[in-house]
DNA sequence: AAGACGTGGCA
DNA sequence: TTGCCAAGTCT
């Protein structure tokens, strides 16, 4: 090597989708839903672990596909089930609408494709639930088709790659066509998934491990000494606060009351105690026009506190008994303590429940409504 | 086009 | 406790 070369900046070589794939062949996480190496995995269960894995973290994903894949083995399966069983299985997830559009997006696969999945992004992308990333992933990963795949991971490798400092709407476009020009042709889906894998091992949110990454020497960011400012995001304002109250009333022969929201917006769907509305400047003193039956209502010591993504929520808990033959008011109905745990109950409402539970032994009397 | 839409883990 | 983050989609 001559002197001059040795004194020159760092050459950055264009990135080689070799060099990930042969760490991915290296490094690759052993998944549920991953086939063995040139094994073509099946395009149901791929959909399926890619719905759950919007914004959804591995770990949370990897018990609810295992649990969705032995029940509903494959499309027909899970398009034949009753939609309520779909959103119990789906309970503790997060953004329901994915259970609903999943189980709409199995009907229409049977009812208009015979029970196969399109190979085809256009036609993938009409499907409920069915977005850009959802339908490019699908399309490399089952079908080992080329397409560029676009999750957060390939964006924070690609936007340090290239230090492309637009924040992330805007510099979509350009990430997209960084990711098509960088892509391997012959093997798409271990490409996809490399770069997911390499996003969520090595080229991680903070401190990212560019020692270990196979694009260090090409990664401009790596080269500025400062990975971690890419992608740019814009910043998001304090979240809002909300309070409500709950209502747990038990009936004599163990039944408790229940209802299910609407199907559309914040836990569409999904079984819940009866209670307030969630407001900023909720107020306890006018909880009691909101219970679902006329009891003598008891307030369980302390709050259950849940933190959605756009607010945090503060539920005040009311506890009742009332006789065995009251009727359920209109809306509501009455399950036992052992069907409870067939429901449809999110996360917040088995907060709920568990508080109930022990406030209720803990501290028998309290305030009355 | 920006905001709604869950949850749990971690600093 | 608070904020950020995780394989996005829908409106």
């Amino acid at each position: 090597m001559r002197p001059s070369q040795a004194l020159a900046p760092p050459q950055s070589a264009a990135p080689d989708p070799q060099l990930l794939l042969a760490w991915y062949d290296r490094h690759k996480r052993d998944l549920p839903w991953r086939a063995p190496r040139g094994v073509r995995p099946d395009p149901y269960a791929v959909w399926l672990s890619e719905v759950m894995l919007q914004q959804t973290t591995v770990e949370a994903v990897k018990p609810y596909f295992g649990r969705f894949l032995a029940r509903w083995p494959d499309v027909a399966a899970l398009a034949a089930a009753p939609l309520h069983e779909v959103m119990q299985a789906w309970a503790g997830l997060g953004y329901y609408s994915r259970a609903r559009n999943l189980h709409a997006c199995a009907g229409r696969i049977v009812e208009h494709h015979a029970g196969r999945f399109p190979d085809s992004e256009a036609m993938l992308r009409t499907l409920p639930g069915i977005g850009p990333y959802t339908a490019a992933a699908v399309v490399a990963i089952a079908f080992d088709r080329p397409t560029a795949v676009v999750d957060g991971n390939v964006e924070r490798v690609v936007t340090r790659l290239h230090a492309i400092a637009q924040p992330v709407p805007q510099a979509r476009e350009l990430i997209r066509e960084a990711v098509e020009r960088l892509m391997s042709r012959e093997r798409p889906g271990d490409f996809a998934q490399g770069m997911m894998d390499l996003g969520s091992m090595v080229c991680t949110p903070q401190r990212p491990a560019c020692i270990l990454c196979p694009f260090a020497t090409a990664c401009r960011a790596h080269a500025a000494g400062t990975p971690e400012v890419f992608p740019r995001k814009a910043s998001k304002g304090p979240r809002s606060r909300r309070a409500g109250a709950v209502f747990v009333v038990h009936r004599a022969d163990r039944c408790v009351l229940v209802r299910t929201r609407p199907a559309k917006g914040l836990l569409g769907g999904m079984t819940e105690f009866p209670g307030t509305p969630w407001a900023a400047d909720f107020d306890l003193r006018t909880a009691s026009a909101f219970a679902p039956i006329i009891a003598d209502y008891r307030r369980l010591p302390g709050e259950v506190e849940h933190v959605f993504t756009h607010f945090a929520l503060t539920l005040a808990v009311f506890s009742a008994s009332v006789r065995g033959d009251l009727a359920a008011p209109s809306g509501h109905r009455w399950v036992t303590e052992a069907d409870l745990d067939r429901e449809a109950l999110p996360s917040l409402m088995r907060k709920v429940l568990a508080h109930a539970r022990t406030g209720a032994r803990a501290a028998p009397d309290q305030a009355c409504l």
